[in-house]
RNA sequence: GUCCCGAUAGCUCAGCUGGAUAGAGCAACGGACUUCUAAUCCGUAGGUCGGGGGUUCGAAUCCCUCUCGGGACGCCA
């Protein structure tokens, strides 16, 4: 679909450069000198005209004379019959402002009304093939804080991405090997004999949370004392299996009720059963990255352009989490992903350069990796921070925050905010049914719109047919800055994609809403004279289309009523 | 010590691939409900863009430096 905005945009791009090739000689350019960058853009004001660029300015170089003076040699090379431009000035220090004639953006309603839940979809992706992974919680306890934000985040962005027009795949690594998976074996060992009224102690760098009592529990009432005396190795493998299963079945499900679905549950544990990251180690030392110290295998900080190395396999022969997670990228390309992202907590921003290194050790392009680091998450109730920590089982999890505040303000308010910003997360806030809360805010444009619509049934009315309709009724301030909004979505969504940044377009959808907002406290729909009722129909129900793509795209719901 | 992220209105944050007079929400103050939902709207006020240098026609945006927060620097994951 090639949308009205970015049309014209375009359009008036190529007149310019055309403009200036043909402006080459009365500008003093050589014709070997390439033309510079410039940008069109929608200007800040709006007595700017609805398109502005700085291309005279960016000329001053080139042509070594004044921008304006540029600028007016520009002007009088340009041709702009086919962009609907109805006026051109020359302003501040050399920009070129375009007015388009005032009914453009009567051509917009149309075509959200066309598109519908596809208005915005676009085909910047051209069907590549992106995987993003994201939440990857060890399975051994709950999800807390930073896996929601983790989640919210990275199940936007897919979104986006699939919206802008990629193949999309969530992936979750699932963390069922190592260290942490012994800890957890052996304290779920202890839970167990506890249970069974046994003295046992949760190692100290074990899982403490009350969790996996619970899980113990239903473990026992499973398979009651059998591993009592069983040997250890049995009892724990058999205890761990369990204690895995279940938590990766919560975490599933806690998920889900998060309206995040994967596409893939990835096991670490697979890629040392099939060999593969024997064999990634064994690639790096043929690529002559690998060296032996201490008994231990390192990658070479050459490799990744780092002073200290790294190890990979241990001097006990076990390999570390950095060779599975080699080994697991390089899985990700071998599957002809063009592009992978992973979304990770700060706290393991330290892991980026090694992993783009290895990459790039392994031959593989290390620039098709796009890591997001998110900062951390602080809980805020009754204006105090909410203390938080994993090892003594004292934190807030994700099914005590959607039981709390719900989906809705938790997805919204994960996303509101740039990832690489600290996230202050107020639980007072998010579940005041007040004109504070943004999420409320927004539904309930959308729920509004619903209500037009229900007053429109109960009287008798239809939805107008949008061939008929004339929209140069819109007249009102209210009306065209709304509209004018409604044309900017397709290119928000695009820039959200490719930026990875899901906070634009909750920043977008905010500042909609509040237009209608605006617009439906000014001017009625239902009664406000025949045509003009009909055309404000359309408007409504165009703007509760672009709410509800939006909303969608943030995994939150659009209500009918509130 | 090295590296990463941040510092913008009272608070929480947008804006950061350089553009024209720096924005939003909340909080504050003053108004608007016989109306399609007042979970709303309208208005007022609020700023040395952390400090200092530099780059240029132009800097919140790029570079250097300093200060202050947070995080990372393990044969943990």
């Amino acid at each position: 679909m090639d949308y009205l905005l970015a049309g014209l945009r375009a359009g008036i791009e190529r007149a310019l450069r055309s403009a200036a090739e043909a402006a080459r000689d009365d500008l003093g350019i050589h014709p070997e000198v390439p033309l510079p960058e410039f940008t069109v853009e929608v200007p800040r004001e709006k007595n700017f005209g609805d398109f502005a660029t700085n291309l005279a300015l960016m000329l001053t170089k080139p042509a070594r004379r004044s921008p304006r003076q540029i600028a007016e040699t520009l002007i009088k090379h340009l041709n702009l019959q086919e962009c609907g431009v109805q006026q051109v000035t020359i302003a501040g220090p050399g920009f070129i402002n375009f007015q388009l004639h005032p009914e453009w953006i009567y051509r917009i309603l149309p075509q959200v009304e066309t598109a519908g839940p596809d208005y915005g979809r676009s085909r910047i992706g051209g069907s590549r093939r992106v995987q993003v992974e994201f939440v990857s919680a060890n399975p051994t306890g709950l999800l807390h804080m930073g896996n929601a934000r983790g989640a919210a985040l990275g199940d936007s962005m897919a979104s986006l991405l699939s919206f802008a027009g990629f193949d999309v795949a969530r992936e979750f690594y699932v963390n069922d090997a190592g260290h942490q998976i012994e800890n957890l074996a052996l304290s779920m060992e202890a839970r167990y004999l506890q249970e069974l009224g046994q003295a046992a102690e949760v190692p100290e760098q074990g899982y403490h949370g009350e969790d996996l009592i619970e899980t113990a529990r239903h473990f026992v009432g499973r398979h009651g004392d059998r591993y009592r005396d069983e040997a250890p190795e049995v009892r724990r493998e058999k205890l761990l299996q369990y204690a895995l299963d279940e938590k990766l079945t919560a975490i599933r499900e806690t998920l889900a009720a998060f309206g995040v679905e994967y596409d893939v549950w990835f096991s670490e544990q697979s890629l040392h059963d099939s060999g593969a990251v024997a064999e990634t180690v064994d690639i790096l030392r043929g690529r002559g990255h690998i060296l032996e110290k201490d008994g231990a295998l390192w990658l070479k900080g050459s490799a990744f352009g780092a002073e200290k190395d790294e190890v990979v396999v241990r001097a006990n022969g076990v390999p570390t989490y950095f060779a599975a997670d080699i080994a697991y990228h390089k899985n990700k390309f071998d599957r002809g992903f063009n592009w992978v992202i992973n979304i990770w907590g700060a706290d393991h921003h330290g892991h980026v350069a090694r992993m783009k290194g290895a990459l790039d050790a392994l031959g593989l392009d290390p620039d098709a990796l796009d890591v997001v680091i998110m900062q951390l998450v602080r809980l805020y109730r009754d204006g105090e921070i909410v203390r938080m920590s994993k090892r003594s089982g004292q934190y807030v999890t994700l099914d005590e925050l959607l039981e709390e505040v719900g989906p809705d303000a938790a997805r919204y308010f994960f996303v509101m905010r740039s990832a690489d910003s600290h996230l202050d997360f107020d639980l007072d806030l998010a579940k005041s049914r007040s004109n504070e809360n943004p999420v409320y805010y927004i539904q309930y444009a959308h729920a509004r719109i619903a209500g037009i619509f229900r007053q429109l049934g109960e009287r008798g009315g239809t939805l107008p047919d949008t061939a008929t309709v004339d929209y140069s009724l819109l007249q009102e301030e209210a009306e065209r800055a709304l509209i004018r909004r409604l044309a900017d979505f397709p290119e928000e969504a695009a820039q959200a994609a490719v930026d990875l940044a899901p906070h634009r377009i909750a920043h977008y959808v905010h500042d909609l809403a509040g237009l209608f907002h605006s617009f439906y406290n000014a001017h009625r729909v239902i009664g406000a004279g025949d045509g003009l009722e009909q055309a404000r129909l359309v408007l409504a129900r165009s703007t509760q289309t672009v709410i509800h793509n939006c909303l969608n795209l943030l995994g939150v719901t659009a209500p009918e009523r509130m």
